[in-house]
DNA sequence: TTTCGAAACCGAAACGTTTCGTTCTTCCAT
DNA sequence: ATGGAAGAACGAAACGTTTCGGTTTCGAAA
């Protein structure tokens, strides 16, 4: 039914090479170049990528395994990542794994059965045997968030310590002494970093803090909720950093639920999401990631890898540490 | 390198045809199977799908295309219907068109080059042009959230117009009568529905609306700041209803701003995003749609004219019209 | 034991490309 | 005019499946 390349061959009197030769952007004399665009045009030919791949073994198409899409940080860089590779000719396979080893392995295995050229992956074990398929195969794998040790991956990161670090100094500057911290899983590298932030701040201002201010949650709405509860109820801090956007959005919940003022009862920094933080009442002063930039270092990384030069392929696995800022709301109360 | 179907014949004694039956869950001879499943076993053989999808003209790939993704009401539905559809075997591949026409009419053609095998699309352009690709390819095509006429496609919608009214009817019965709508755009179908119910209720109570009541917006967090601040500046309304979630959260916000008490000052109801109204303070009451519900409806069509029998094939199109819910919170004063 | 129909099995051809090694053109330098 | 090098064009083979039509095998009935 639909034109193949043997009839524009056909149709201009030229061979399947030299058409071929054409549709890669091959040399092809003038009046050649003019005939074959007349019959493709004519017979509304389109290459069928399917037999291509077959032949190249390249589909053309990128796996992207991630722990929630319902989650703005992953849809703010998939919606960055779909665009860049998607006008490269690419297609953007994407597995929610709901935070779910097994899911995210099956997922995996489910990207390389569809012989995706690559992955992306946010992931979620974080001993990284899930990506054995992609690493035996040699093809690129790119990390997102968080890093994996003895997988040969590039990654791109957030420089997490820094981000906590700076957000606890905000509040040490503004007089808080006792500063809870609604962090994440102990077993999440993001978390660890976040954490370590939280006490390089503490240390460098030569201050105390205690444990008993420190909540290991679960980067869960209703853990956020938990948490903040807990920390109002069994210590005295005042002031609390969250980790990341669902716990925020947790700990405003509980906030609401019990009545506190926020600022002159209990100051907070949050996480992620600048439009939720300005439609808090006050605006929330919050710790933003770069994802349009996460995005584009992702996107074309894989790219490089893909289609770069013999030399950019075999280049050392890189990895790019980007920085947060801060935006400010009214959330802090100056003490 | 990898085994193919011919190394498993070699292995086993057995024909082409053979393994590619059983593969196709063809019958074959008890021993057979034995001595198929060890060489598949043995040699690690994996189906190669791009070039069976050669040969059946099939990729096992659907194509998603959407306003965008960060939008909890898209990302939520693509997280169910990725989830449903992967586990048929399905790739799903997703297109961010940022409410752009000229994006979405790309968007489809790349994945008609790509040759996905069905799309689903929330569309933008109400014209439907876009789908011609797949209109004429005779590949299934399925609607959700706007139908366009014109185009023969599977659709499936809420029921906006009933959501509408009965927001409506619910501050009607608390005594509001000068009810805001910080409606969405004229030329879209989900806003018109949704503009039809507020003045459906206001019919059936029997009681008069004023036009200056209603700001039609654009379905977008600053046209949710505008909107709210006409609606307090210029009339004397004493509720709001919101008919989108960015917009409910930009009305938030101008809320914020103008120091506006909610529920003392002027009743709200929201729309969709749960989570986001139970953080509000006081918690928003608001309209949800069945997120999971249409999810589930529309990968359940696009199986089903993909991998039905013939006369589930040829079905006339349908319409699945689905109902949303009111979660109540304390965003209305009773008069 | 033989016969017969059903079930299993088979190889070749086809799907639409790319690529390899070779042949044909072109056109510049002599 | 001629030789030859560079560049174009060429057809066949290959990529790994499915499918078609025909052949073999099996096992129950006679």
């Amino acid at each position: 039914m639909a034109a193949t390349i043997k009839d524009i061959a056909k149709q201009t009197g030229l061979g399947l090479a030299t058409i071929s030769s054409y549709l890669n952007g091959g040399n092809v004399r003038e009046k050649n170049r003019v005939k074959i665009e007349a019959a493709i045009e004519e017979l509304h030919y389109e290459v069928n990528v399917v037999a291509r791949g077959l032949k190249t073994n390249r589909t053309k198409t990128i796996g992207v395994v991630i722990p929630e899409l319902n989650n703005i940080f992953c849809s703010e860089i998939i919606t960055g990542i779909e665009d860049i590779l998607r006008s490269h000719g690419y297609g953007t396979i994407i597995c929610d794994c709901r935070t779910d080893e097994k899911l995210e392995k099956e997922a995996v295995d489910f990207l390389y059965k569809k012989r995706a050229d690559g992955i992306i992956n946010m992931p979620v074990d974080p001993t990284g045997t899930h990506l054995q398929p992609f690493q035996k195969a040699d093809k690129p794998i790119v990390l997102i968030d968080r890093k994996i040790q003895g997988v040969e991956a590039d990654s791109v990161l957030v420089d997490n310590k820094a981000a906590a670090q700076h957000a606890i100094e905000l509040l040490l500057r503004a007089g808080h002494t006792k500063i809870g911290l609604l962090g994440g899983p102990e077993n999440v590298y993001t978390a660890q970093e976040r954490y370590k932030g939280y006490k390089a701040a503490y240390e460098a201002a030569g201050l105390p803090w205690e444990e008993s201010w420190i909540h290991h949650g679960d980067y869960t709405i209703r853990g956020g909720v938990e948490g903040l509860e807990k920390l109002v109820r069994d210590t005295d801090v005042t002031a609390v950093f969250v980790v990341n956007y669902e716990m925020t959005m947790g700990a405003m919940i509980g906030v609401n639920e019990l009545g506190i003022k926020i600022s002159e009862e209990l100051s907070v920094i949050g996480f992620d999401n600048l439009l939720f933080a300005r439609a808090c009442r006050p605006k929330l002063t919050i710790v933003t990631q770069p994802t349009d930039e996460i995005a584009k270092h992702v996107a074309d990384i894989i790219l490089m890898r893909l289609e770069g030069t013999e030399e950019e392929k075999a280049q050392a696995k890189k990895t790019v540490k980007l920085q947060t800022e801060i935006v400010e709301g009214k959330s802090i109360r100056d003490l």
